[in-house]
DNA sequence: AATGGATCCAACCGCTATAAC
DNA sequence: GGTTATAGCGGTTGGATCCAT
């Protein structure tokens, strides 16, 4: 039997996903919505296990995600859940709309765990890198996206996506209220990432941002049922 | 231009919790 | 109460890409 990376094993595919096996999960979810993932294979022909499946929608396919680089805000958001709840990644995952505890993950593990025993320089190294390659990747998002709503399937899609996720465009658009106001509340994030690693300012961002999710829940259809994504930031009972 | 280290990120694994039978 | 299926979590791996030297 085939062992190797992007083989068959044990008759289950392994390795990365192919478009063809991404549309047929993504029309397997339109059609049973989540959930049943071992009945994936069976319905669609997929050969990939449930546990396959599940983890390419939970972190690749699922249509509230944010794509593109984690954003300076994003960044002190985690670093301040991290100091509170440790390795909880999914914990953290949910104060960051659009973002999948895997995703947090390796951010945290390329950034911080070595951050530790490097210098301020190579933090500040590491975060015009990442600022040049965010500007990237955003055009791109946006080209995508464009590109996204001329397809002709469109209308039925985004009916579809209105059945199994009635709250996606709501969600999305609470996400973008979120990060614009987070972006507004200072200039750090949206300017050349040069001198800005003032601890002093971050932490005073993070004490406003505690202050913000108050404002934010306080004062929008909050619904922690539809949006679990927004919760606000508590310790948790067992601390 | 070549190269080696650093970083990114998708995907895997093992384990645990919970629900259904 | 035991077993099985399913979902979810955190840790790890490895190929691709970036970037400094």
């Amino acid at each position: 039997m085939e062992s190797s990376w992007g083989f068959i094993e044990d008759g289950w595919r392994k390795g990365p996903w192919t478009a063809d096996e991404d549309r047929l999960l993504i029309e397997y979810v339109k059609l049973h919505g989540e959930g049943r993932w071992n009945s994936v294979a069976r319905l669609t022909g997929l050969r990939r296990n449930g546990k396959s499946c599940r983890l390419r929608w939970v972190n690749y396919l699922r249509p509230d995600l944010k794509r593109g680089q984690i954003t300076p805000h994003e960044e002190r958001i985690i670093l301040e859940l991290h100091a509170k709840w440790g390795n909880r990644w999914s914990t953290i995952a949910r104060s960051l709309p659009g973002r999948t505890d895997n995703e947090i993950k390796n951010y945290w593990r390329t950034h911080f765990k070595k951050k530790n025993k490097n210098s301020c320089d190579n933090f500040e190294k590491s975060r015009a890198r990442l600022w040049k390659r965010q500007q990237f990747q955003q055009q791109q998002q946006q080209i995508d996206i464009k590109k996204v709503m001329t397809l002709p399937t469109m209308p039925q899609a985004k009916q579809e996506m209105g059945i199994l996720y009635p709250n996606t465009i709501d969600q999305q658009e609470q996400a973008g209220f979120f990060y614009s106001m987070l972006n507004n509340s200072t200039s750090m994030s949206q300017s050349e990432p040069s001198s800005s690693s003032n601890e002093d300012v971050m932490w005073d961002d993070l004490w406003n941002l505690d202050d913000f999710y108050g404002h934010f829940i306080n004062t929008t259809t909050y619904n922690k049922v539809t949006t679990p994504c927004l919760q606000p930031m508590a310790t948790p009972a067992f601390y």
